[in-house]
DNA sequence: TTGAAAGCGCTAACAA
DNA sequence: TTGTTAGCGCTTTCAA
């Protein structure tokens, strides 16, 4: 009955109990007590309660340092946000957050200013926590240097058995580690178009969007195919890109308005460029949707609350965030089964129209 | 010459190399290695560039957990939060994080969905990877309970060397263990009200957030005081109650505006309550401000882009994460010192009048 | 059903 | 300047 010896230092106030203060008030060993804690070996009913009742005595909390070291334990899911202060990038954390502690995982979302800098060093900070899955979100150009980057970055998180997956930005040609989870912006865009056309609308301005994303040339080409499929073609002065920003949609708008404006629509990048480009309508003192309609993409909060309420594209964010977590667990080799999905198939989630006051037919 | 014996076990491919592989490779013992990673102890410079170019060959990554077993490391900062959707919450966490990151230290933010229960599993997972430092943020009602609850956790956090800090929230009477940071928002409501009574305003109605908030205590009294200030006393039938959501905000100003409106001017508890109050107002045919003087409160992204731009008080959200932080990791034995601050002092930080065209003088 | 003991990867005395 | 070695707290064979 010679329980393992007691711990050897003396204890400072602020220093946690250990497994050895446990099986020494318990009087036990420690295996006991770590069978105990971790319920996965059969130890006798009258052991046991000596054991809880001596761990919740001595306040005991497992060391999660301890544990992940000795090759236990569940390991972290880091959350890489281009801008949390943003809602939807805000959203998409938050549906990866909800999934992966529906795993019963503890993730971490780590906000990175869109600096590639930044990015890498929270990156090398996941990877000496040893973290399962990396999910980054959002916004990269994908240009070579992106590529280069990623490629670079999931081989040294591979090495350390850690998936990285791209949640809503470019996913990487040829890198098998690599998870791609993408928004089918093409089909939103598609959609959104679609409904002008329909109402009748011939001339069609699309507003914003850095043309070095991704996600814009997307929107484009949906955008187009709309035309298309409507039998007409896009006049190239009617694309205009720029920044995501309200500022800009307001003085772009503005410009646009100053000299004779050839549209009867307008489709703005996303929501906050239609929030400034209203700004500008506003200010000409035209109406929407009677003057011109406006649309615009993602269906932020503001969406709801500008008047009239504004006609846009519902990305599932929350639902992207999701998926990312369960892909990147997916591919874990002892992740979760999942035998409805393909796990090497990218996934792409399609989008919702939503339509509200914005949107009328043509005047003329 | 002779080096630390290598590994023990063949390598899986996922498995990350450690510091006897570099020694290995290097011809040198794990402690020269240690001593490469560290910097914090002289070492030739041939061996370091033999080891440099070990690890860089090998691509070592330091194991955090083993950092943190051997009692060296940065510990972890966590930060809960009620809704990170939710734009105010979202940009203290940010705050959070930058100051975090400012000290080189990794920070995460975890989403509770104001569920005390989802709080305490965080609460214990923060725990079980040793936190220093555990930022609370927001909205929590202040009743006995509630004391106690956070009683018994900074008794916990402290356990383990681990400082709670209430950020936004009410602060713990008689636990000298824990921080708290919070808003002056009985100033700012003063400040707002202060605005409309100068206007000439004398029939002000508050409307919203609920009455078991500290917040919205604060709010009313401040609103109180300023009515006393211009020597006059509030009208007990013009405070009234509810969610701070914009749906109660719209249906409960709709109610009110159905009635003989007895009132010129509106304090929204928060901005969406006044999104909310906008279109109620709007609806009935009646202007802002002309008709009605409209003010909100924490001067979120929504308040701008609101038609007319919404006056409001601006709450210094990313300032008071970083605060949270700043006065955790001082309260620490180790701490960055603070010559300037009181750490024992509990941080209340000022708001700012955001006028914008919501209100004017009243027409009658 | 329980205990003894060997690691997990790293740091920090202590020796050389 | 460098190496040896004893832990840090936990899990997990292997024995009893």
């Amino acid at each position: 009955m010679a329980a393992t010896p007691s711990r050897r230092s003396p204890r400072r106030a602020d220093e946690a109990m250990t497994i050895y203060d446990v099986a020494e008030a318990a009087g036990v060993s420690t295996a006991t007590v770590s069978r105990v804690v971790n319920g996965n070996y059969p130890v006798s009913a009258a052991t046991r309660s000596k054991v809880e009742a001596a761990m919740q005595r001595l306040g005991y909390v497992t060391n999660a340092h301890a544990r992940a070291l000795a090759g236990s334990g569940r390991r972290l899911i880091g959350i890489l946000i281009e801008e949390l202060g943003d809602p939807y990038f805000a959203s998409i954390a938050r549906g990866a957050q909800l999934e992966a502690a529906a795993y019963g995982r503890l993730s971490l979302v780590c906000n990175t200013r869109g600096s590639s800098d930044l990015e890498d060093s929270f990156l090398d900070l996941l990877l000496e926590h040893r973290a399962d899955v990396v999910v980054v979100v959002g916004g990269a150009t994908s240009d070579d240097r992106y590529q280069e980057i990623n490629r670079v970055r999931a081989t040294r998180l591979a090495s350390t058995g850690c998936r990285l997956v791209l949640c809503a930005r470019p996913p990487l040609t040829d890198v098998s580690t690599t998870i791609g989870v993408q928004f089918d912006n093409e089909q939103g865009a598609f959609a959104v178009t679609d409904h002008l056309l329909a109402l009748g609308h011939r001339r069609i301005l699309y507003l914003g969007g850095p043309p070095t994303l991704s996600t814009t040339m997307n929107r484009i080409a949906g955008f187009e195919r709309a035309h298309r499929t409507h039998g007409r073609s896009v006049d190239p002065t009617m694309i205009i890109t720029g920044p995501f920003t309200q500022r800009w949609g307001y003085q772009r708008m503005q410009q646009l308005l100053d000299a004779e404006p050839a549209f009867t629509a307008v489709f703005c990048g996303n929501d906050l460029v239609a929030a400034g480009a209203y700004q500008a309508i506003k200010e000409q003192g035209l109406t929407i949707p009677g003057d011109l309609s406006v649309v615009g993409y993602d269906d932020i909060p503001i969406a709801r609350v500008l008047d009239p309420a504004l006609t846009t594209v519902r990305v599932p964010t929350e639902a992207i965030g999701r998926e990312a977590v369960r892909a990147g667990l997916a591919h874990l080799a002892d992740g979760p089964a999942d035998p409805y999905t393909d796990p090497d198939e990218a996934a792409s989630l399609g989008t919702s129209l939503i339509i509200r006051g914005s949107t009328a037919e043509p005047r003329d």
